[in-house]
DNA sequence: CGCTAATCTAGAACAAGTTCCAGACTTGAT
DNA sequence: ATCAAGTCTGGAACTTGTTCTAGATTAGCG
């Protein structure tokens, strides 16, 4: 990635209208091109034309595929929060909830399975050039989280556990992915890591 | 991958003394190479040449890249868990021992990030293709903390915690890799982890 | 409007993973 | 010892991510 490259994303702000869509257009091809044949199909000479743009200028918006795809994700992840926002899990306990949410975004995410495969290959094989972005979908993530359990002032034990659950969030799509894991298996997976959350909120005092 | 080294691979059994030989040469020189700059520095060329190998012969060996770094990833399980039945860890409970066994990885890890960034990318990055091998990588872990609890049996629940131990494992490795995480936050997210044990030692009635 | 800097385009060029090929070498069976 | 089948070698070729360049277009400003 050029130097220029980076400027240019780590100064995002004051995008013309143009741009904009074009940023969009990248974003939407993107997103149809990793819906059909996953981290593979998104190839990107394929992204440009598809969204009528020159190689180069994609590599400007965008400095590499892994940023690409991570932006997609973002973007993703995005339209998934504010749908959980409108229909809040109905569980009684946190970790109930959490786990309905949880299994709620892995049930959409089954709907486009070759898309969840790009975004998440993408975010897992992210090295440190990409590490803001990634950190950004981590806050999202956690935030979606802590959304479910009804939480707005966390305890660090209760951070930690959120944050064994995005690993094993994570993970588990991965092995799901890789066809080395049934769906039922993420399924118990997940409501495993949830029951953490009943455990931080008993005791908060151990060190 | 072509269908003939899909065959060898699958029908590992036979090798002559020459070709045993060419395979750790192989390995010792994805090792080596990984251990200096990590997953990019392993290139298939290079390793090629600095195993004496023609380029052809290291894909007749190992399909790809990935499948290079998952076998060199295998071998380096092998010698930590030969090291760790030497020196099983001492702890009093099996939550206790299981973070003492992943700290002790971790600390090995440390002191070859690069080789560690090569494996655990290619491990996360695999895709179906590598499934068998990187499934290997799992029963080898999956074995590894089963013997730091001490059981032959495990229960159901069990299982499932060990699961999340390894998904935990896994993806806190890689934000430790991306400077997303300190090496504390990563202990922290273990010993989380780990209090799930004790969690399913309890009760293991309610469905 | 007219200028200047920034941006965009088309396309060549480069890098590394992967595949393919023709010929030399090994191996195992007879 | 010899032959057939399988393996290895050196190297070219192909693919796709990434970079670079020269010229056209656009945006913002006086």
């Amino acid at each position: 990635m050029t130097a220029e490259a980076k400027a240019a994303i780590a100064a995002s702000p004051a995008l013309t209208e143009r741009q904009e869509a074009r940023r969009r257009r990248i974003l939407h091809a993107s997103a149809q091109l990793a819906s059909r044949g996953g981290f593979d199909a998104v190839q990107m000479r394929e992204v440009a034309e598809a969204a009528g743009v020159a190689l180069g200028t994609l590599y400007r918006y965008f400095p590499s595929k892994i940023h690409l795809l991570v932006a997609t994700m973002q973007d993703q992840l995005q339209h998934l929060h504010s749908t959980l926002r409108k229909h809040p899990p109905s569980g009684d306990s946190a970790a109930q909830r959490v786990a309905e949410t949880l299994m709620r975004a892995f049930r959409a995410l089954q709907r486009e399975p070759h898309l969840a495969d790009a975004m998440v290959r993408a975010l897992t094989f992210a090295d440190r050039s990409v590490s803001p972005e990634v950190d950004t979908v981590s806050r999202q993530t956690t935030a979606i989280i802590l959304d479910a359990m009804g939480l707005d002032h966390p305890s660090p034990r209760q951070l930690s556990a959120v944050r064994v659950i995005e690993h094993t969030w994570h993970s588990a799509l991965i092995t799901w992915l890789s066809g080395r894991a049934s769906i039922a298996q993420v399924k118990i997976d997940i409501e495993t890591v949830c029951r953490l959350i009943d455990l931080t909120a008993e005791d908060d005092d151990s060190a």
